[in-house]
DNA sequence: GTCTATACACTGATAGAC
DNA sequence: GTCTATCAGTGTATAGAC
């Protein structure tokens, strides 16, 4: 029998402080870029001292490593919406329904996937030739199997897929110049709403899909 | 009389080195944003020292702002082929492609522009709020009159530009996963040509304006 | 586990010889 | 106008008291 029981709950406090950091740092990084952002503005965000982040992180690069597997396990569920037993019409509203819900619940997290990728995606380059080429080809596919039978329009499925991709997380990574543009004011919720019809309409339409 | 000549020539050796350090200075920001670029590397990158770097720019600040600020002139040029003269669908149609070529062209400064918007516009939002917020305002103008007179489908104008924007610009800003899901390989002048015609015909059909 | 103090490396910017 | 040497400031990471 052990001398101490193991902590095993599902709450301990190095689990909460180490939760607490990785949601300092995806604002930080988000706003700041990898280089500008300094653990000691991580710390202040996450309200510690700056030691404390360096005692659950070993390094500045681990944190940030941890935030764009994060990012990228939510992307990856969310890809599950596109769900092609649905049909076309059924699968690719629901998917751009949930990554608009996205863009709007985790910008930060949008941001940081941003920078990654255009800086070349020095951290998640195996995950972009892994499982996101897989899921594509997967999905691409179930498109071309639709366009074979004359429920869609023709088109190449990557860039069916990059539209839905583009201007759904362009509301998350440009959301402080649509802001500016909408007064200087953030989406309300009827907004966002209309923000996934918009983008429905058009998509579907376009792709030969009567929206209703 | 003037005891020397006044440099007056185009291509003086000051502009030349300017020009070498501003171009080396888009790319370095792209890759590495505004605290990651070193001064060192920008110089490395344009074949200079770096105090020659310094002795053309006071600061590293000051050459992040000549980036943006020739990004925002090239953009807003490029605003300028959405003649709404041309009806809605020349307009749409030629805008559209400026913009894919801009970023097949300009990925460096595309990028730029994206993390200076992610980063809240420190540098740029007087034009945000000025420029912009002008011009998108005169397009949305033009594009409700289309639709109350039936020539297309009623949309809100912000979300038409947005899709616009977001798309073309995904092909700069996310060229990196886009070529890793090509195989690796950077587009060809003919998969640049889908592009523009991909995005075309969703968008136009999708507005209800036919495609050709 | 927490936090203060500090070591060590790096970067922006400049001085000053050529 | 060019370039080497250098300084001042900042940032990551750690040592060590509590």
């Amino acid at each position: 029998m052990p001398a101490k029981a193991i902590p095993f709950r599902k709450f301990s406090k190095r689990s909460q402080n180490q939760k607490v950091i990785l949601e300092a740092a995806e604002k930080v990084f988000a706003e700041a870029g990898f280089a500008g952002a300094t653990t000691q503005l991580i710390a202040d965000v996450a309200g510690l001292p700056k030691a404390n982040v360096h005692y659950y992180f070993k390094t500045k690069e681990e944190i940030y490593r941890r935030v764009v597997y994060n990012i990228f396990d939510i992307w990856m569920e969310a890809a599950s919406a596109f769900d092609t037993a649905l049909g076309p019409k059924e699968a690719l509203s629901r998917y751009i329904d949930k990554k608009v819900d996205l863009a709007r619940s985790h910008p930060y997290g949008s941001k940081v996937w941003a920078a990654e990728i255009m800086h070349g995606a020095p951290i998640i380059q195996d995950y972009l030739e892994g499982q996101l080429l897989e899921w594509s080809n997967d999905r691409g596919t179930h498109i071309e199997r639709w366009i074979a039978g004359g429920e869609m329009d023709p088109i190449d499925p990557a860039h069916l897929l990059y539209m839905i991709w583009s201007t759904t997380q362009h509301y998350a990574d440009f959301g402080h110049q649509i802001n500016t543009l909408n007064g200087g004011k953030p989406y309300s919720d009827s907004q966002w709403q209309a923000v996934k019809k918009s983008i429905k309409t058009v998509i579907l339409k376009g792709v030969g899909l009567s929206p209703d």
